[in-house]
DNA sequence: AATGCAGTTGCAAATCGTTTGCAGAAAGAT
DNA sequence: ATCTTTCTGCAAACGATTTGCAACTGCATT
């Protein structure tokens, strides 16, 4: 349905079109997210919108998370039971690498994973609805 | 090094070789933990601990939780954001699928999935120290 | 069995991340 | 320009978890 190829999607097209008013503060925050090449948290993005519009608040932040997610426009992560962290769902699916060290986290994706775990699935009597696969490690040592 | 392969590991020996100290709501707790079937969260295992002795208190559930966890007597869990659900550690690696409709959390293991997670995290130059797989799904209509 | 002390507890208060009630502000249709 | 409805900021509420503290208790010692 979504077109999931785009490298940039029309966010703000697709809230017209689900009825919710273009604010100026969803702009914000839509700009954002299209641009945050990582996964931020709440608290992360407030920071990065308070240096763009100095009024926004974290209230705003967090309702508007959740209507992004709920429009599956973005994804939610909570590595480690940490806070959540967000990311723009415009891009193919992928899996997290978690560098335990810096916290980075890597994209990954491999079909053959996500094929055994369709079959696995069926073999238990059950239908994916979706799944969660996070690798915590540590850079190799490079000899 | 820890007997992974008994039915029921002997916490209080694991605990007093690390020489803490083997208390009354200790005892109860590691008796609730090696008999719970399922992944109970700290309030559940409050519960269960009161109707066998009303003076334990959430706080000592949460302080034991977090010393066998460092231990690695148990694993922590946290399935969508929810609260903390606890295992005893005692079985083999698993994975979890989650019932989306009722919440029951059934396990199963891959060699298959592990051994291309070890792949995939080698390509992309690190070494895996753990990592969480969590498929949610619903039952398969019986047709 | 009594003693001593560090480790442990229950309680209440604190903390963290997140949500919510409310009155005022502002989209967007008219 | 006006109206209706949705949205916002603020502060307070919230749920899960942690912590400070004074009292208590394992347990090693006499």
């Amino acid at each position: 349905m979504t077109d999931a190829t785009n490298r940039k999607p029309d966010y703000e097209r697709d809230l017209r079109r689900a009825g919710v008013r273009i604010t100026r503060q969803r702009k914000v925050l839509l700009e954002i997210l299209a641009e945050a090449g990582d996964h931020p948290d709440a608290m992360e993005i407030f920071r990065r919108a308070s240096t763009i519009d100095r009024t926004i608040s974290l209230s705003t932040v967090y309702r508007t998370m959740k209507l992004l997610e709920t429009m599956g426009a973005i994804h939610r992560h909570a590595f480690e039971g940490g806070p959540a962290r967000f990311e723009h769902a415009s891009g193919r699916h992928h899996d997290h690498l978690i560098d335990l060290d810096t916290g980075d986290v890597i994209e990954f994706r491999s079909d053959r994973i996500e094929r055994l775990q369709d079959e696995i699935a069926h073999e238990l009597g059950y239908e994916i609805v979706h799944h969660r696969l996070e690798l915590y490690g540590r850079k190799r040592r490079r000899r």
